[in-house]
DNA sequence: CATGAATGAGTCTTCATTCAT
DNA sequence: GATGAATGAAGACTCATTCAT
């Protein structure tokens, strides 16, 4: 999403900057918690000054934005990835589902926070971006409905149910299998190294 | 859980008050997040002196676990009363995500809060709180999961997965489906005033 | 100071009320010091309700300084009485100096707390109050230098100094004497179980 | 004890202001007492924001304990030179009553602040650095000691009581004398205008 | 341009005091 | 008269943000 391939030099170096401080804010903000970073904890890490984080985003929360937005990104992208691969339906599925369970277990920590203020976000920092991701989401789920669809169409899939609930309901069977893990890796390890897990239940009524 | 039934009647009084600093807190924590409301705030809204919010509660963060602890209290045991309703189990999962249903439509500002600062939670507030509300949630899906043990020895359900998964399954399930609508609930009203659409996903697999 | 003789019952009790609150109150001041007991502590512990105590005080620095009023009282009344016994001169001085090491001895709390809010009080709760105390306290240094004068006139004292000068010094001698081991009792126990040894230093030059 | 000679500038000036933050406070101690003054008083009258003062002192207790501690490095340093001038026995002891009276008489309010809060401290802000201080003055006690032994040896003093003995009986003696002083300037005035009154008590007994 | 010292609004919390019962 | 629940002013401390160097 951000790309720094063929710009000048000084945009670059700028780009690159950015870049470290998102990276000490969000092994920092992982770690302890919005509330409980400040600015000059990031400067810090980063090695900037404070006044130089003020260069790149405009406050403290537009930072955590920001960086929640990169996060949101790259799991999407991860995940669009795993569903745009060739093959057939279930192969798309189940790249997803072991997409997603590789993204929670390599980024556990990042995954913590990101869930922990996107969730009924109304109130917490996330407020306004909501919006932005919100519309990242709904186009994944577009997509995977595409794909339920898709293999309606062909009938590799029974028709049970509209393709977009039917692709809500992965998202949301996966997540509470993969929270699961999050909140207790050691009890529910099985969940991230078999996503198939989570995937069959829906499989059994989903194929013919 | 919170009886106020034959109390002497300053002790009922003291219940009321407790209840109306919480329903302020509520309402205030719900729209602006909790690191947001101010104790001052809060009192103002429940017409009490701010020393008096710390005769019933410790501090902001135990008001805070006090809140949160009613809501799951409450949310939990309604759900219990639906799967322990007489009736096969069908009827049994029918009620629960009916009930989930309602307590979503009845409480969405609370529902909101809850599940706002209750996933991942490592880094806020809950921290030492998590423990209890985790069990009474682990006790839950266990008796759910009872549900889905029993439909399978009866013959009514397949044994297409483990009764514990089914439950997690379930949950996960619902809760997307749910949230959606609390995210957009003009966009997505079907899912609260028809449960089964999220249920039947799972049942289609399920039911022989 | 205090007397409870003839009064109608209703008086006595009154102030046998008003006694149990500075006992208690003496008890956790000179425990905790003044600013780190709250007056619901005092209250409690002389199981009075807290409006109770602003029936006997106007608030908690009137207490404070009845009780350090009270404090005063007593030692400057033992120590009077001590100069006061039939006997020569050497024998009052002597007797004064006992006396003191008895009072510390007794009573080490109570002059820890009496000391730290006395010394250089202009700034400290005692503020209005010194006058009383210093003037009770200018009374007994006078009468001392009568001691002193006296044994002068009778030949029994050398004429070293101005007698106003030797009760100074003999005030100043003893309280440093016994400060050290109020400090560290066990290091500098001698001086309270021999208060000659810091009369005798004066004595030294005093007698013939 | 704290040199300022030289530092980097910007090194000089943290200790400017660092030294002007502790001037406010000790005006405003002395005048209000620890208890009543607040930060932001102090702030206000340093002429520096709140904040300032914690990038110096860790708290007010912190500051409060800086102010003191230098009062005492102070004062114990000015009688530690008093007493090591080149001279006889009789010299260094007239050197340092002479030193303690100018001491008085230059810094009363920083005194009155010293001693209201030094003595039987155990419950009041300073408890934990009692200690320093005490060292301090227990290792100023044991050099005055020193000074009684070797004119003793000499015979230039009558070997009249323990050395140790004769260090503490000076220090109260002459504070008594001045501490009258302090308490009522007007009508003690001789006795910072000539500190032998105090000392040559002593003497009587000790010069053969 | 980068810096980081200085700022001060805003927070939680305590506790002396009042007054309806 | 006694009670103690309720009050709210006041205080220590934090930290995002600014701006002179």
């Amino acid at each position: 999403v951000i790309k720094d391939e063929k710009l000048p030099r000084r945009e670059r170096e700028k780009l690159a900057q950015r870049q470290e401080i998102l990276a000490s804010a969000l092994e920092l903000f992982s770690e302890k918690g919005y509330r409980n970073v400040s600015m000059a904890e990031i400067a810090e890490k980063a090695e900037f000054a404070i006044g130089t984080l003020y260069k790149f985003f405009e406050n403290k929360e537009d930072l955590y934005r920001a960086l929640l937005l990169q996060v949101a990104d790259k799991f999407l992208a991860a995940f669009m990835t795993a569903i745009e691969k060739p093959g057939d339906e279930v192969g798309k599925l189940r790249g997803y589902v072991a997409a997603k369970a590789k993204a929670f277990r390599d980024n556990a920590p990042m995954i913590r926070l990101y869930f922990s203020e996107t969730h009924g976000a109304r109130q917490n920092v996330l407020a306004g971006m909501d919006s932005r991701v919100r519309e990242m989401r709904e186009g994944f789920l577009g997509r995977m409905a595409g794909i339920f669809e898709s293999g309606m169409r062909r009938r590799r899939f029974r028709r049970i149910a509209d393709p977009y609930h039917l692709a809500i309901a992965l998202e949301g069977l996966t997540n509470n299998f993969l929270f699961l893990w999050l909140d207790d890796p050691a009890h529910h390890a099985s969940f991230v190294e078999d996503p198939d897990i989570a995937l069959n239940i829906l499989f059994k009524g989903l194929l013919p």
